[in-house]
RNA sequence: GGGCCCGUAGCUCAAUUGGCAGAGCAGCAGACUCUUAAUCUGUUGGUUGGUGGUUCGAUUCCACCCGGGCUCACCA
């Protein structure tokens, strides 16, 4: 009797027999005097023998994690999910009950255990237990305590299992809450304003993506969630908040891969008077501090390379760059303006082995020959900057140049981890960009930018000359912690449905 | 969506050319009063992801389906 349904049926029976000994089989509180955590903490350099002196009691609760039984001695490792903690059970130091009720216990148990602290022979802080209460039953039998839980599919879908067993799969969301914290340290230390934006939008704008569409009942009104805050956040500036930021999920209608989730979490600001130098200064200087923040240091090893945030961060110009990549792996030379001519740029993608379409502008093409040429090299952070304006519709052209934007986006570790510019204020010249997008779409791109007459009646209220920029948390995250996959980073990341199996 | 790979006990993994499906841990029964993956003795546990097919015989070969991983495309 030891298939999973046997299993379970024992731990159920022991249950029944605690139930019929008088013991509350889930009982509603129990008061600890500290964490195991703070237990540990407080002993770590006590001695056996100023233990044995003073005395400390210390009264517990955690999950047991093993239980190792000597007849009448015997272990219990408790766990408070981030410390471990043994306690030291004898028939002869508690009551008959209580050492009923340990017989009947099952790792995975919650248990509260109070007694001495003392250090055992071999020099392990425990607690001599003079009292065991049940706490609560875990039913299901755990994965196995030395090889743990690797199946990557029951870690995504049962988190909660990984995390019971997986200290490093505790690890990577610690880091992940003290990036986000050190981000809104960061930015609330310079005067940002954190604001909510909605996610639920009547147009999907502030992005190229296509969105998850929803629907209103009482309203009658179709609604897309969210692909970006970005033109709420400006209509923010426009409100006179000089400095806001959101840290939010955006939803992405698109394809699911080791850097893509439908669902990611950004972090997306606004600085009015500033222009994309400043914002790339910014960028190198919060980069730094949150990782010195979340990690202890600068450096992380993510996928075989030392990634390093110490400052200044590499930076290249796109039409440069893309120029000089495709005269060595053509071996003839190709010149910045031959990426601004539509035709010549179209021959350089083409002998490069990159798909142009009819609708792809000389901008669109640069891009795609920077991106293809350029985005595995891009291991340590870089800047590229100066973007063809075809491919940035909200960013403001530069004063010399009116084929190029004054915008960058951050790299590392190979995939793109912020986009920042100086942001489009003319209404203007932002309705004819939502015009070009209008043709684009009508020519079959889902993912260009729809109208937005609002954003731009507020455009003509005017908006003071801004800098705004996003981050991707996660894939900032799976730098830091070194994760391969985003998947790593998102406690809960989307899963395909299995079917005859309860839907959460 | 395309290509490649994977799915065996609760967990981690074996199984020769297609020839009785195994081990460790967990569980169960027992021994043991300071263990650290405790040890020792005994022992239960399988629709080999699913449905078909080929075959005397399928975990193994084939088809389809379900789920997952990597990768390409799309994107951040």
């Amino acid at each position: 009797m030891a298939n999973e349904v046997e299993q379970i049926a024992q731990r159920k029976a022991k249950l029944e027999e605690l139930v019929a000994l008088g013991v509350p089989p889930y009982p509603v509180r129990f008061d600890r005097s500290a964490t195991i955590s703070e237990i540990v903490g407080a002993h770590t350099d006590t001695a056996g023998d100023v233990l044995e002196a003073e005395r400390p009691q210390a009264r517990v609760a955690g999950r047991i994690l093993s239980i190792r039984s000597f007849g009448k001695a015997n272990f219990l490792v408790l766990s408070d999910g981030l410390t471990r903690l043994q306690a030291y059970v004898r028939a002869d130091s508690m009551p008959e009950r209580d050492f009923e009720i340990f017989k009947r216990l099952d790792f995975g148990d919650h248990v509260g255990v109070s007694g001495r602290v003392f250090r055992t022979k071999t020099n392990e802080l425990t607690v001599f237990a003079e009292s065991i209460v049940f706490l609560a039953k875990c039913l299901l039998p755990l994965p196995e305590k030395w090889h743990g839980l690797t199946d990557v599919e029951i870690r995504y879908r049962q988190r909660y299992l990984d995390l019971i067993v997986n200290a490093e799969a505790r690890k990577v969301f610690e880091t992940r809450a003290r990036v986000v914290a050190g981000i809104r340290r960061f930015m609330n230390a310079r005067g940002f304003l954190e604001v909510e934006t909605p996610m639920m939008q009547p147009i999907a704008g502030g992005a190229l993506a296509r969105p998850f569409v929803t629907h209103h009942n009482t309203l009658d009104m179709q609604l897309y969630l969210r692909i970006a805050p970005e033109l709420y956040l400006k209509r923010l500036t426009v409100g006179g908040f000089e400095k806001v930021y959101e840290i939010n999920r955006n939803f992405r209608n698109e394809g699911i891969s080791t850097q893509h989730n439908p669902e990611f979490t950004m972090l997306e600001f606004y600085e009015a008077y500033v222009d994309y130098q400043h914002l790339i200064s910014m960028t190198e200087e919060m980069l730094a501090d949150v990782a010195l923040e979340a990690t202890g240091g600068l450096e992380c090893q993510f996928n075989g390379h030392t990634i390093s945030f110490a400052a200044p961060f590499r930076r290249l110009s796109l039409r440069h760059a893309a120029a000089e990549a495709a005269t060595e792996r053509l071996g003839r030379a190709v010149t910045e303006p031959d990426l601004r001519d539509r035709e010549n740029a179209a021959a350089v993608a083409k002998a490069l082995g990159l798909e142009v379409k009819a609708s792809h502008g000389a901008g669109k093409i640069a891009t795609t020959i920077f991106e293809g040429l350029w985005e595995d090299q891009l291991v340590q952070p870089t800047f590229v900057y100066d973007f063809p304006t075809e491919v940035s519709p909200l960013s403001k052209q530069r004063p010399d140049d009116p084929d190029t934007v004054e915008r960058f986006e951050m790299y590392a570790g190979g995939f793109e981890v912020a986009n920042g510019f100086s942001e489009l204020n003319d209404p203007a010249e932002q309705r004819r960009r939502f015009e070009d997008q209008l043709k684009d779409r009508a020519a079959g791109d889902s993912e260009a930018h729809q109208m937005d007459e609002d954003y731009v009646r507020a455009l003509e209220y005017g908006m003071p000359p801004t800098g705004g920029e996003g981050i991707g948390i996660d894939r900032l995250v799976m730098l830091l912690t070194g994760s391969p996959s985003i998947r790593d980073v998102i406690l809960f990341p989307l899963m395909r449905s299995v079917k005859n199996e309860p839907i959460s």
